[in-house]
DNA sequence: GACAACGTAAACCAATCGGTTCAGTTTCGG
DNA sequence: CCGAAACTGAACCGATTGGTTTACGTTGTC
């Protein structure tokens, strides 16, 4: 995404992209209406197009943005204090309300979406998204302290794989709109699961 | 999904639904416009407005007759001559390349992009998708040959978490496009880690 | 071969869309 | 407190949308 270029200026931007964020997460883009984004911003339709040149490239500025704020969230795996596997729980915990959230939800409903009429947003997102915290969960499994445990060889497929496992039974449900706000306990009964099915297989014997 | 009352009738309905289901899966719901659909059908549009009072409707017959017709593929799960790591493998294998395929992704797509403007469609296809996959996986588990072999508490669970080992890398990867046709061996590799997770955890001791 | 029912083509409608223009107001640094 | 830059609001444009209508072919059947 080499936006950027001539793009930007003015006070009210902001206001632009928080407007242009809250309505395409909720109509998506085609359903998205300029005119609508201009008033939930506060802000003159004239105003936003001396920021954009259209609505694509507002669109993709409010997905960088967010992107860009998804990617400085840290997750907090110096858990030197918690057991291998209380910290896989918790990791599990925490995707699993990341995917169950509204914003997780829209954000990946309208990515879903474009993905193939915007190729570059398709990889901002997977790579910002996805990608981001399968590396992030490979890293803690290579870490000493998850080595003296866990016998991972491919570290990165395994990663991917708790993740996949946190998505299991809730996920298309909220998506499709089976469940509309899953109970707490049902949260932490997926993720024991998740973690008692991948300790089972990478567990050091 | 009641419809079906009053909607359809004419020589030319398969036509219609064809055309819309093309266009449909291409563009999507907002992006497909009716002319479109009428000329890719070849037939009027008059003729389409006497099948259906709207688009909407259109889109919903579509996706009903598309469920149906999935609903249908009967998964080859007699499989009494192959064992049971065979049998996972394979239907691994099976999941992982409709995940995978034009029709498989287009469908997802359009259904999750759509689910929150389309309630009963969200239910529909989950229904007559991920949960039919879940439940005919339970059931093999469930069956004497495989609890011979397997110890499973809650089967609907365990098939779930199957089917979710086997979107593991490749198939967020084929929907963000990027990577447009995994290869044959990349597919084995995905179905046969998922297997060997999934006995980790549930082989019979 | 006539009579319905079905289908067609194209014109047509009101509404909405993305995007532009412009005369006038607000903002704010020097 | 002035002047330039930023912002406004509303009118406006051409294109496209979902949907209707009308006047005319096609089909098939008893």
């Amino acid at each position: 995404m080499n936006a950027e270029a001539q793009i930007k200026k003015g006070r009210k931007y902001d206001q632009v992209i928080d407007g242009a964020k809250a309505v395409f997460l909720r109509e998506g883009f085609e359903g998205a209406s300029v005119d609508e984004i201009a008033r939930d911003a506060g802000v003159s339709k004239a105003t936003l197009y001396s920021y954009f040149p259209d609505k694509q490239h507002l669109f993709l500025a409010v997905l960088e943005t967010e992107c860009a704020q998804q990617a400085e969230v840290e997750i907090l795996l110096d858990a030197t204090h918690l057991s291998v596997e209380d910290t896989l729980r918790m990791i599990c915990k925490t995707l699993i309300t990341f995917f169950l959230s509204r914003f997780g939800q829209d954000m990946f409903r309208v990515c879903v979406a474009e993905a193939q009429r915007f190729p570059e947003l398709g990889r901002t997102f997977y790579d910002s998204g996805p990608k981001k915290w399968s590396r992030k969960i490979a890293q803690y499994l290579d870490s000493p302290r998850a080595r003296a445990a866990l016998e991972v060889e491919d570290s990165l497929l395994a990663a991917d794989q708790l993740a996949q496992l946190c998505r299991a039974d809730l996920m298309l449900k909220v998506l499709f709109g089976i469940e509309k706000d899953p109970p707490e306990a049902e949260i932490d009964r997926i993720a024991d699961e998740a973690v008692k099915t991948f300790l089972a297989r990478y567990r050091r014997a």
